[in-house]
DNA sequence: AGTTGTGAACCGGTTCACAGCC
DNA sequence: GGCTGTGAACCGGTTCACAACT
């Protein structure tokens, strides 16, 4: 297990080789980072814990202080055994027979996920989408308040947005720096994204979620996470067309004969964990 | 409520219909697929292939006729090899010593995703985030024209938003089959999504974008993608704090001893899935 | 009894490396 | 020479199934 233990592979795959970075002895075998244990849980579980998060806190509104991993998972769509070891990757802290207790986890997954602290947020670009984003109650409500806007339209300038005025762009990194952002979404048209990344680089952020269509070049250190509607879009067209294609002919447009008679039988959701999505960027 | 699973235990969402391979029996034949069709394309493949049609699209404006892998690849951010394999699962269109035609490409990809038809797009939740997909000018240039929009509110019936009016949640099943809506996407607040996926379904829509966080029951054949804007924000702030915590070291990696090759700067990008694309002429 | 935690098997997807063709 | 296409190795993540514990 991940608590101080051999961390030995399967034979079947090989362990060892751990992708570079490893400062591998001159000779004796590569032994798998004794030191940097607590890590390594895997970027799709961090994706489920942030939904478990949200299913607990919905367990927690409703005065539900204990909950079995079965119950967690199907609130949040997904297998319980899955569940289980996601949560394993966090730590210990059920307790075999009854079930995990509400408020615990949601402490310990806040804690693995950074949230025990505030993560200002940056909006570049207010347009449709970063109105959006000012606006969403989302975001403060989870420890990610929106605290500083900017744009390059001189008539927004000192406007207030879900209350915050906006700023220009060229003062991204005096303001960023001023208010401590440490997350920015760039929610531009694809043509300014690189350069408004740039400076909020130059301004110290270091976690970036980009709505541009484009390819942000960026240092080691940054964290880039993309967004892309067309993209998601796009997936679920092509699911369209396979489906389609599979029943022969004639989908029957209207078929509404089946109306209700489906039900919610299971829980499809092809995103298990989480999809990324969207770009919008308009701009009149 | 917790539905105790009584009979249905599942939990887990199968994806595919027929995968079908029970192969946990060690009875000896494999038992290939009975009814192997073109399918197969990796669903991290399919996501692939939309921004690769994108960077294809931007060569073609340019006038390029021909990409080879690696031209290709570096502009969508993957590596030639994982370009090269992705193209493989649509067929072979390149020709060996030369590269790929462009056009074609593009063609081939269009077809696999689906986009030689148009899908229509209904917009239920005419918010903030409503608004923008509405106006988004990437949907109709892409095939994916907006052609309803929904919201309970009285005062936004009849108002044209990016040029469709509003009509209420009520008529969805009527207004999706006149329009002929193949894909929905659910921009309302948490509690009233699950309501509308299921009109969506009744209607005959097939493919929900969500983005409202919750996690949808819907029937075995509706293919839903989830796009969670807080759960992006989450992420990121778990690489602040892993980030911060690993501060104590210096970031630069230990001695590399020998240019071991690799060094091969890639762009750091947490998704796994999706690369961006590159607009090629992202400098200004 | 009931449920967690986790090694091990398994599978899908990525990378390698080279055969095949221009 | 260069570049595509792809089998095979590889790796990370998922699922299984059971030991450990309450």
């Amino acid at each position: 297990m991940t608590a101080h233990g051999e961390g030995v592979r399967d034979g079947d795959a090989h362990g060892a080789e751990e992708p570079a970075s490893e400062q591998q002895s001159s000779d004796g075998v590569a032994i798998p980072e004794p030191q940097d244990r607590a890590k390594a849980i895997p970027e799709a579980a961090v994706a489920r814990l942030a939904v478990y998060l949200r299913v607990l806190s919905g367990f927690a509104e409703q005065e539900v202080h204990t909950v079995s991993s079965e119950e967690l998972a199907v609130a949040a769509g997904v297998n319980s055994a899955k569940l289980r070891k996601d949560l394993s990757y966090i730590g210990s802290y059920g307790t075999r027979g009854v079930g995990y207790e509400v408020a615990v986890l949601i402490g310990q997954i806040e804690r693995t996920l950074g949230l025990t602290q505030q993560h200002s947020v940056a909006v570049i670009g207010i347009g449709n989408l970063g109105h959006a984003l000012a606006n969403y109650g989302g975001f403060p409500s989870r420890g990610f308040p929106v605290a500083a806007l900017f744009d390059l339209d001189p008539d927004l300038m000192g406007v207030p947005v879900g209350g915050i005025p906006v700023d220009h762009v060229d003062d991204i990194p005096r303001v960023c720096a001023e208010r401590d952002v440490t997350i920015g979404a760039i929610a531009t048209p694809a043509k300014g994204a690189q350069e408004v990344c740039d400076r909020l680089v130059q301004a110290g952020v270091r976690c970036v979620l980009n709505f541009a269509p484009v390819v942000l070049q960026v240092p080691e250190e940054v964290e880039v996470r993309k967004v892309d509607l067309a993209v998601e879009m796009q997936i679920l067209s092509f699911h369209v067309a396979r489906r389609s294609q599979e029943t022969s002919e004639s989908t029957t447009s209207e078929a509404e004969a089946e109306a209700d008679g489906a039900a919610q039988s299971k829980t499809r959701d092809v995103n298990a964990g989480v999809n990324p999505v969207d770009g919008m960027v308009v701009r009149p």
